[in-house]
DNA sequence: AAATTATCCGAAACCGGTTTTGGTAATTCA
DNA sequence: TGAATTACCAAAACCGGTTTCGGATAATTT
C-alpha cells in the first residue's frame, strides 16, 4: 500500500541510497537524477518514513507535553491556545507534539522519562514549573532538552519564556494604591508552583515602594476555584477589618470574589475592588466585567517551541531566557476607592438592615416601570 | 547515554534476539533467562525505542488530531477536554497522541496525508464534521484509519462519537414552546459544518410534534460569536415581529443575544428567552446564568480513541457510531413567555421612552440607600 | 541404546531509511 | 596520449529493533 524508498528505486532504475541522497541534496548525485527521482517521488506520492529515518537520525521530530487532566488546570482554555503555539512554530522544522496525560504525579514524571527513553519525543515544554520542579530532576538526568513555561530556582541552566508576574502584580497593586485602597487582600494561588511566590513578590514590592506606614495586606494562598474565592472573600469582608480590594493569582478566584460582593449587595469596582490575572474569557462576561492581565498563551506556545528547537538542532547553544509583559485589561472590577476599612465594615454591617426597605423599593419601581 | 537492545545483550552476554524474545513474550525462552533479562532491563533502565520498534511493526503508535488555529473554534475549551479524554483512552495501548496545527484549510488535509504517509500517525481523530468532508475523502484513499466526532454523510461506512444534537434541540424547542413561546429564532452556527444542519433539524421535529399552526420559526446561520448574536440579536428584537426566544447553536452566539438584550434594558429569561448549547464555562458567569445544554467533551474525547483502538488494533473489526445525550442545564437565560412578539415589540418601543425616567429614579433610590 | 521430540538460543534476515565506501566512466591536466 | 581528477552511482554497512530459521542440547519415547 504504502510506497517505500526500494519501491521508487526499482520503479526508477536506480538504487535506494542514490534516491535517498538526491532527495537528501547530497552533493555527488547528477543535476538530472535529483531532478528525475523528485518528480518520480511527487508522482507516486512517495514521501520518507519519519519512523525508518529516526532510527538512523535518532531523533522522533516530536516535542512532548504532559499535562494532568485531573488537575483543574488542564481544562482551562489557555492551554489550547499554548498548544497552538507550540505547533505552530515547531511545525516550521517539521516537528509535531506529542500530548499526553498522567492521571497523578508520579505517573506524570514517569512519563516524561517513558516518552524521551522509548524516542518518542526529542524533548520537552514544562508548563506550570514548581519550586524544584522534580521534573527537571528527571529530564536533567536524562539530559533531555527541555523549555520551561515559568520560573524555578537555577534558572540560569535553563531555557525559559515567563510573562513578568512580578511586575503585573507590581502595577496592579500600585494601581490600587493609586485608587486610595489601604487594606490589600492577596488570594494566591497553587503554593507548590513557583508563579505563587513571584505574583505574590510584586505585590509586595508595589506596597513596599509606595508604603508610608498606613498599608495593610493580607495574604491566603491555594485560593485556586471560584468556589475558594467566594469563600475566602465572604470571610473576610465579614470580618472587622475588611480589605477594600483584592489582588486575585487567579482569575477564577476573582469571579469568586466578585460573587461574593454581590451576594453582600455590594457593587464591584464601587464598593471593592477586584484584579484578576490571566484573562480568562469568562471573565469579560461577568458582571461587572474583571480588571486583569490578559496573557498570550499563543505567543508563550509560539517562543517554547521556538528555543526548544534551537536547544535541539543547534549544538552548543548557549540556554536563553525570555520575559515579557501581559497587557492590563482595565474593566468594570475595580476603581477607585469608596470607603476605607473601617466604614466598608460599618456599611456591611448596616447593610444587612437595609436590604429590606431596599428590595421593597426595588420591587415598587421595577413594578411602575412595567406598567 | 541511551541503552540499546545490544547493550542488553552484551551485559547478559546473550544475542539480541533472545533479549528482544524474552521481552516480547515468545514461548522459547526459558522461564530463567526472561527472569534475567526483565531485571537487567530494569536495572540498566531498557525500553525499546518505539521509533525502532516501528519500523518493523509499521506503527507510530500515535494519533493524529489536527487543528485550525486560526478558527476561533480552535481556541474553545472543549478541545482541550477532548484532547484529555482522547488521550487518556489510548494512553492504554501505549499511544500518544499527535497535535498538529493547519494554517489553512488546504493545509490541514495535507497534514492529514503527511502525517500518515510519513508514519507519524497510525490514524485519526477527526473533529467538527464537515458535509461531504474532504478530509474523510484523503484519508479513504490512504486507507486510513478514522473516528468522526460528529455525524456525516453515509454514516455507516465510519465509526464516529456524536451528541445527540437533534433532540437536544427539539427538547429545547418543546421546553420553549412549553413555556407559551410561539416565535422562536434560531440562531445556526457554521454553515458547512454538518451539526448546524443536526440542530436546525431538532428545532423542526420540535416545532412540527407542536405545531397547531401558530408558531413562526426565523432561521439565521453563521451566527458563530458574540458579535455575530448580539448583532443578529439586536436587529430581531427592534423589529416588526420580534421573537420572544432564541435557540442558539452555539453559547457564544447566545452569551450575545443576552447582551443584546441587556442593551434593550429587557430582562433575559423573563422578557426574552435564550438557550444555548455546548456549556462553555462563560456561561455560568454570565447574567443571567445561561441555559445550555453540557456536552461531556472528556468522554467524547475518550471514547473516540477507544473507536480508534479498536479499528488499529482489531483486524476486520466492524465500525461503530456511538449517539449520547447532553446535560441540559436549566439556568437563568429562559423562562415563561411574558409578552408575545406584538406585545414585545410594542413594550420595546415604549420602553425607550420610559429609559430616562427610570434612570432617575434608579439613582434616587441608589443615593438614598447609600446614606 | 537409538530415535524422536522439546527446549532453548544464536545467527541471520528484515523493516525503511541514511551514510559511507569503493569503483567506473568521463573529464581535465600535464 | 597517459595520468590524475572529477562526477556519478551501486553496493554495503548501519541504525535498533523484531522475527524467522536452524542447530545444539536435553528430555522423552520406543
Amino acid at each position: 500500500m504504502k510506497i517505500t524508498i526500494q519501491d521508487l528505486a526499482d520503479h526508477l532504475g536506480i538504487s535506494k541510497g542514490t534516491v535517498s541522497r538526491a532527495l537528501r541534496g547530497y552533493a555527488d548525485v547528477s543535476a538530472s537524477t535529483v531532478e528525475r527521482v523528485q518528480q518520480a517521488a511527487k508522482e507516486l506520492g512517495y514521501q520518507p518514513s519519519a519512523v525508518a529515518q529516526g532510527i538512523k537520525t535518532g531523533l522522533a521530530r516530536s516535542v512532548g507535553l504532559i499535562l494532568l487532566p485531573k488537575s483543574r488546570a488542564a481544562s482551562r482554555p489557555f492551554l489550547m491556545q499554548f498548544i497552538n503555539g507550540i505547533s505552530t512554530s515547531i511545525a516550521k522544522h517539521g516537528y509535531t507534539l506529542t500530548v499526553a496525560t498522567a492521571q497523578s504525579d508520579a505517573e506524570m514524571l514517569e512519563l516524561h522519562r517513558d516518552l524521551f527513553v522509548q524516542r518518542k519525543v526529542d524533548g520537552f515544554i514544562l508548563p506550570r514549573t514548581m519550586h524544584n520542579d522534580p521534573r527537571i530532576q528527571i529530564l536533567d538526568q536524562l539530559k533531555a532538552p527541555l523549555v520551561l513555561y515559568g520560573q524555578t530556582e537555577n534558572l540560569t541552566q535553563y531555557s525559559w519564556f515567563d510573562i513578568n508576574q512580578v511586575e503585573c502584580f507590581r502595577r496592579a497593586t500600585t494601581r490600587l494604591l493609586n485608587f486610595g485602597h489601604r487594606h490589600l487582600a492577596f488570594l494566591g494561588g497553587d503554593a507548590p508552583l513557583f508563579y505563587n511566590s513571584l505574583r505574590r513578590k510584586g505585590v509586595e514590592f508595589g506596597i513596599r515602594e509606595f508604603d508610608r506606614g498606613e498599608v495593610q495586606l493580607q495574604v491566603f494562598e491555594n485560593i485556586t476555584t471560584v468556589a475558594d474565592g467566594l469563600e475566602c472573600a465572604l470571610r473576610l469582608l465579614q470580618s472587622s477589618q475588611p480589605p477594600t480590594c483584592f489582588l486575585c493569582a487567579l482569575d477564577l478566584s476573582a469571579l469568586g470574589v466578585i460573587r461574593a460582593i454581590k451576594q453582600l449587595e455590594l457593587i464591584p469596582g464601587e464598593h471593592v475592588s477586584v484584579i484578576g490575572y490571566e484573562g480568562i474569557p469568562e471573565g469579560e462576561f461577568s458582571e461587572p466585567s474583571l480588571t486583569t492581565f490578559e496573557v498570550d498563551q499563543y505567543e508563550a506556545g509560539f517562543q517554547c517551541g521556538v528555543k526548544l528547537m534551537q536547544l535541539i538542532h543547534e549544538k552548543g547553544v548557549k540556554v536563553t531566557g525570555t520575559l515579557t509583559m501581559a497587557v492590563l485589561l482595565e474593566r468594570g472590577s475595580d476603581g477607585p476607592v469608596r470607603f476605607n476599612s473601617s466604614e466598608l465594615a460599618t456599611f456591611i454591617r448596616n447593610r444587612k438592615r437595609l436590604l429590606s426597605s431596599q428590595e421593597k423599593l426595588h420591587r415598587m419601581t421595577e413594578k411602575s416601570l412595567r406598567n
